[in-house]
DNA sequence: ATTTGGTTAAACTATTTGGTTAAAATGAAA
DNA sequence: TTTCATTTTAACCAAATAGTTTAACCAAAT
């Protein structure tokens, strides 16, 4: 009577389904083609996740949990803004240059679906940017900064960090570089971005 | 034996089928509904287009022909950097406000499918960076700007116009903005992003 | 009026695809 | 060894969907 409950299936049909559904997103994606990649038969995916929604859903959170907690604790931490900027800029390109898909994924399936936008912001870690905007408006107030609307700098700094792996392909044949020159490209903004940035806004 | 080529139906198509794959992509689209939304008998689609992937290509050519030109032609202009900085992002903006599907669109179906790119590259008007690029150096080596490479430079232009039409969903509720303070927010980028850009780079 | 090339609609087809089912295998506990 | 819940498999199914075919339609040329 009791449960042997093999983790390791439920595992592996998420690991596929995230390569594939990351890979051509929720329409592109076959059932089959997941159960293919996981060696699996195709029933256990509605075993497990019951439908293709729920199964992707399973996968999105997941792939969203991945990328806002960090974001949450740089943005609350003790530092300046200044060393935010330069810690968050490293540490996320950092981090995508090994998830190249996440970032087209999330943008590209929240666009598609905007109601489920929704449930993630009861998810636990979700990020919350009161910290920043105050502390914003404070270094601006104590002239460190120039003046700046905390929301305005807020997204650019996302913008900056998070478009160049959204356009790659745009950015690859519009400034002639190959795969290695991208690479490489990238690399150099962990730092150039941040400068770009503090070069912006700090007070002279 | 004179042709009669009702051109009317064939821009019904076109049309309707803009509307469908731009907001559910290649995949998400069905052919049925495309139709629907022409009024217009499904037939029509294969006879005037062939297959789902040509008709596709025919919408896909015509988003990409709207936002090549122009920067094009603002690229190679004979304003400054400055000037042609500040001319970019007030124009993008605004276009962008009208065609708020555009970016996801291209940007989507581009991490999509990575071939037909390279056919993108031989269509007239497509982006030139050259002038851009040597006017940038010359500019850093007058002493008119500060040191930057041009790619890192225009990669950082485009970020900051696109993303944020790009990242609607996760800009409405990270900064808790509801439609109209989305669309305020924007509106005060066409000169913010200027602003922002031209503090970081310009020398003192 | 008739022919004719181009256009449109309706019915149809073949295949794909998400999902279901029923039976078989598995393995821990009694 | 038997029992029995849990897990796995293979065969199915119904709906959806891209694409095809065939015949009707229409306006202009003869």
């Amino acid at each position: 009577m009791k449960k042997k409950r093999d983790k390791n299936t439920e595992e592996q049909i998420l690991e596929a389904a995230k390569h594939i559904f990351q890979a051509k997103g929720m329409d592109g994606a076959r059932m089959q083609e997941i159960a293919d990649k996981a060696n699996i038969n195709k029933a256990m995916l509605h075993y497990y996740f019951r439908n293709k929604k729920m199964l992707f859903d399973a996968v999105f959170k997941q792939a969203f949990s991945l990328i806002a907690p960090p974001l949450n604790s740089i943005l609350n931490d003790d530092s300046s803004i200044e060393e935010k900027i330069r810690n968050f800029t490293s540490n996320y390109t950092t981090f995508m240059m090994k998830h190249p898909y996440l970032p087209n994924f999330i943008v590209q399936e929240l666009n598609r679906n905007g109601d489920f936008i929704q449930k993630l912001k009861q998810a636990t870690g979700f990020p919350n940017l009161d910290k920043f905007k105050t502390q914003v408006d404070k270094e601006v107030l104590l002239g460190k900064l120039k003046p700046i609307d905390s929301d305005q700098l807020f997204v650019n700094i996302i913008a900056l960090n998070v478009f160049p792996f959204l356009g790659k392909p745009l950015i690859k044949i519009f400034t002639n570089k190959d795969d290695k020159a991208y690479e490489d490209f990238i690399e150099s903004r962990k730092i150039e971005v941040a400068n770009f940035i503090i070069n912006s806004i700090k007070s002279v």
